[in-house]
DNA sequence: ATCAGGATGATACCGGGTATCAGAAGAGGG
DNA sequence: CCCTCTTCTGATACCCGGTATCATCCTGAT
């Protein structure tokens, strides 16, 4: 769980305003856990407007603590991280569970190809999708 | 380009109608060419009705001639292809032109990656963004 | 030619996200 | 401490992609 400090001090050293609604949105963001939705942070946080809630949120991505995370449907949730560098994501498509990770291995494949294919790469997404270990234990016992 | 026989047999193998508005979104979607967005076909399919679109464009996902695209925004494109088999995309940020591409080499390390950490791995989602050979040349002679 | 079930279109709805804009609240200077 | 400048906020309306509903239509197997 990323520390309120570490939020808040990543809004101030952007040169951000660290108001009482950033605040509050980030008490909610951590509230919350591990993984949300938009939504869920909306209704965590009832005194702050709808549009304030996405602004901070694009705000937090853009300062890195925040990252977008696309769902095995498509849908997309959201995961506060204190890896501020480029990372992917391994998602338990039973119970949202995520954990960040970063593999030189597939970097170096990437850059392979983007030898190989003409392509000037400047970036990537990689989603992972899987049961986590406690999920695919419970499942076994069935 | 994928040819109107293979759209249309693939339909028709998995138990499904042959209706003539799928014949026709089928004709919309080559019409677009290389990668379109929903709204695109729905404009290019006037006498279609939108949920129809919608439905069909669902349709030829699970028959796997259709995939989603996340763009580098996040927003989401379509692209029909032949490959129903699994592939990732190369995507051009300038131009939106994308390549289907596999490569065995990110699946073993996915593999790998997936014994590493305890997940029980069913899936997941690349999409590479770059600058394609074409529109670098372009910029080049700027 | 019949007919059951699949497919359709109109419509209303939902969720995520953005645009606008008047007003509030921070931060810094005098 | 107050003034001012700027940033931020909240209400609201809107946009877009996608889904639910449901009465009606159409396909295609017989």
């Amino acid at each position: 769980m990323v520390s309120r400090q570490t939020l808040e001090r990543r809004i101030a050293d952007s040169g951000r305003r660290l108001t009482e609604p950033r605040r509050q949105l980030i008490e909610a963001m951590r509230n919350l856990g591990d993984h949300f939705t938009a939504d869920q942070v909306v209704q965590e946080a009832p005194g702050v407007g709808r549009a304030t809630v996405f602004r901070t949120m694009r705000l937090l991505q853009e300062v890195g603590v925040l990252c977008q995370v696309v769902l095995d449907d498509g849908a997309v949730g959201y995961r506060l991280t204190d890896n501020a560098r480029h990372h992917h994501h391994l998602i338990c498509s039973q119970c949202g569970a995520t954990d960040d990770f970063a593999s030189a291995g597939i970097e170096d494949q990437l850059a392979e190809l983007g030898r190989q294919s003409g392509f000037d790469i400047h970036g990537h997404r990689l989603e992972i999708y899987g049961v986590c270990a406690a999920c695919n234990e419970e499942l076994g016992c069935h």
